[in-house]
DNA sequence: AATATATCTTTGCACTGCTAACTTTGCAAT
DNA sequence: ATTGCAAAGTTAGCAGTGCAAAGATATATT
């Protein structure tokens, strides 16, 4: 019987996260009530706030903690194709990145939708400025000679996958059932565009 | 003292869409509630629901009336354009765009949150598609014969500025302040990017 | 003039985020 | 060991929300 279980009822913060995930899983596009997720956990209605002073403080950990893990998966990605030619290297990057964004809607929805202030959270922002510099730092080392145009590759290539995960899961693109199918060929066209883009290689 | 009011209020419908812009445009990362937009109108609690049967539904229409404006402002901006380059051409309907969204960031979030289920709301993906059609059509104008990939330049192009607009919004980009000084290079960047590519002319 | 219909109001319920005051639990210093 | 203390969680309650009745009222139709 374990006994890392600090006070009452063990790490609650953590189980919170755990817990609104989940629930933004199942719902992608609401987010989760504190008096739901508290109920879950089977503790008070406003025990959560002894962990997170307000809800979107709540949301906002969420976020946080989303975009390490896109971080994680975009380096792990890195890994295996920084040997490769930097179309294969940017195809598997976007891949990655759309398989994330797709698989994880309401997670993304919560990352990225501008209901958090930036300015209010800075640990959010860290956490999607390093997320971003993985894929910057791929366009870079891309780069034969550094240069001036590589910044504004890099912003385009976050903003064609962004702008495709979003797209795709505001349902603009097909109805959302067969997304994953069509996924490698948007990898792709991703990467296409962006290795034949003025600041890119060649 | 004009009598085109029918009723008791006069066209309440279209009020109701007016005041939840303003209230987007005042407060742009919350949704506004019924009760506060019927309060500022002199209305009762419930009036709205004699117009929407539900919130979702009012928030789609509004959606809907967003994107007729995106378009008409698309449209506008081909008309000035038509005989031009295709890099100019491209660039002011990027300007465009931008500029619509980063000035409504409150509407387009609404528009675009995934809050909103398509298919729930038929005629929000109709104006939606019109409003797309307008930038798809820029694009298969400008190939010299109907290239395969000029389907997935259209994706693209929509996918950045679409990205760009939903980045600066989250405050992801600059601080949200001097946007609209960079607003000029960033269409030059997505028109640049797009044009470069694989299904475009040249 | 009478009826019908769309529009709006009143009332009320279940739910939400959040605050304040209280109780319980585990730890640490005396 | 006892006491003091701070962290963690609870109870009670407020203001605000979306929404479902059911009743009232003004316009349009016959």
């Amino acid at each position: 019987m374990p006994r890392n279980k600090p006070y009452h009822h063990g790490s609650l913060r953590k189980t919170l996260l755990d817990a609104a995930e989940t629930a933004l899983r199942e719902s992608p596009r609401e987010d989760p009530s504190l008096r739901q997720l508290a109920a879950m956990l089977k503790v008070s209605s406003t025990a959560p706030y002894g962990h997170f002073r307000t809800k979107e403080e709540l949301l906002a950990a969420v976020a946080t903690r989303g975009f390490d893990r896109l971080r994680s998966a975009l380096e792990s990605a890195e890994e295996g194709g920084e040997a490769q030619g930097q179309f294969k290297r940017l195809e598997s990057l976007a891949r990655v990145y759309l398989e994330f964004g797709v698989t994880h809607p309401g997670l993304y929805r919560v990352m990225f939708t501008g209901e958090l202030d930036r300015d209010s959270h800075p640990e959010l922002r860290a956490a999607s400025a390093s997320a971003y510099a993985v894929l910057r730092g791929a366009i870079f080392a891309g780069c034969d000679t550094v240069s001036a145009d590589a910044e504004g590759t890099s912003l385009a290539a976050w903003a064609i996958v962004h702008g495709l995960v979003s797209l795709i899961n505001a349902g603009q693109l097909f109805n959302g059932a067969n997304a994953s199918n069509d996924l490698t060929s948007l990898a792709g066209l991703a990467a296409r565009t962006i290795v034949s883009s003025p600041g890119s290689e060649q």
